[in-house]
DNA sequence: GTCTATACCTGGATAGAC
DNA sequence: GTCTATCCAGGTATAGAC
């Protein structure tokens, strides 16, 4: 392996193991094991384990920049789009009701760890506030777009913490079906 | 120090850590270093952390149990006891914007560790279900409550993990405006 | 760029004195 | 019922060989 492709393994790895087990369960054995690479290895990339968690969450940031953009070319009206977001929750409803959203789980741990890496974690969430904003103003909701981006966000986030402790897909279904009718409302 | 109160400045102490730092990121000596007791001594009251933690949750469930009961006391109508709950979210806001809600935030740390005291947890959140179900079947709403109560839970644990993650008061305050305005629509 | 070996520390847990 | 001493596992981090 090249140097910049087991970089890329040892992320890629953390990334999944900090959504499933979190950041401090999670040790560098175990993302040792799950790369094959020795322990001391990734010493060689990263010093500290905090900095394998900011990694991440660059990585994070990046894929979600990624899909914002494709979302925004996919679909031609805002409505539209706001739909493919608030169906992240059934495409991701198997995940979700094991491990919670990886973005809200993630802030969470890091709230009260006070760690470092704190405020680019809620970053993340920051990017699908803007991008919501966006696309609630051009629906011609200009002056109350970022309260309804918020209200949206929030709606996600709650559905994902009660769908992980109820394991409920039919919640899920009813919640998004609710959200979806709350948006035909703000539309017509 | 006797026994008895040992132990329960043991578990007051684990279920503030507990909430502030995490379940995980909470070390005996933490816990010891609160209560002015020898990290060895509390073996005495417990045999593991999971035990401590298992406490903590019955704590929790109990105190969670009279609270309810107070509220359905303390009010008349349902509508005002469901107005009660909302207003959590207004009442604890400092500490849920620096450490979220608890049980959530256990709730979602328990999952990612598949703790045995996952379920216990779990519990909490099904008492606040129960009783506000049982509010909204007294508003004449018997068929949805259960769905109504779901939907509300959901809401403010959203409005909690944005509230941490952004640290905006003004928002939960708008959120819980919503809230209100939408119990008021679903009384008349 | 990757590996082994290893130092160091923390955390959970036990034994036994007082 | 509380303490000290101690064990062991595991986690973070470093040094240095290959």
């Amino acid at each position: 392996m090249s140097g910049k492709i087991t970089r890329e393994h040892i992320v890629e790895a953390a990334d999944k193991l900090f959504y499933q087990q979190g950041y401090e369960h999670t040790s560098f054995a175990d993302i040792g094991k799950a790369v094959q690479i020795s322990r001391g290895n990734f010493y060689y990339h990263f010093k500290t384990k905090g900095e394998i968690l900011g990694a991440v969450i660059e990585v994070r940031l990046l894929n979600t920049r990624k899909m914002l953009e494709r979302w925004e070319e996919s679909a031609e009206k805002p409505a539209e789009r706001i739909r493919g977001f608030i169906a992240i929750l059934i495409m991701n409803r198997t995940k979700i009701m094991q491990y919670g959203c990886p973005i809200g789980t993630l802030c969470n741990e890091l709230a009260k760890l006070d760690h470092g890496a704190r405020e680019d974690a809620n970053k993340i969430f920051t990017l699908f506030r803007d991008w919501l904003s966006r696309q609630f103003a051009q629906l011609g909701r200009k002056a109350e777009a970022d309260a309804l981006a918020m209200h949206l966000l929030a709606r996600s986030q709650g559905v994902a913490t009660l769908a992980t402790a109820f394991h409920d897909e039919a919640f899920i279904r009813q919640e998004v079906a609710q959200m979806e009718a709350w948006l035909d409302a703000l539309v017509k």
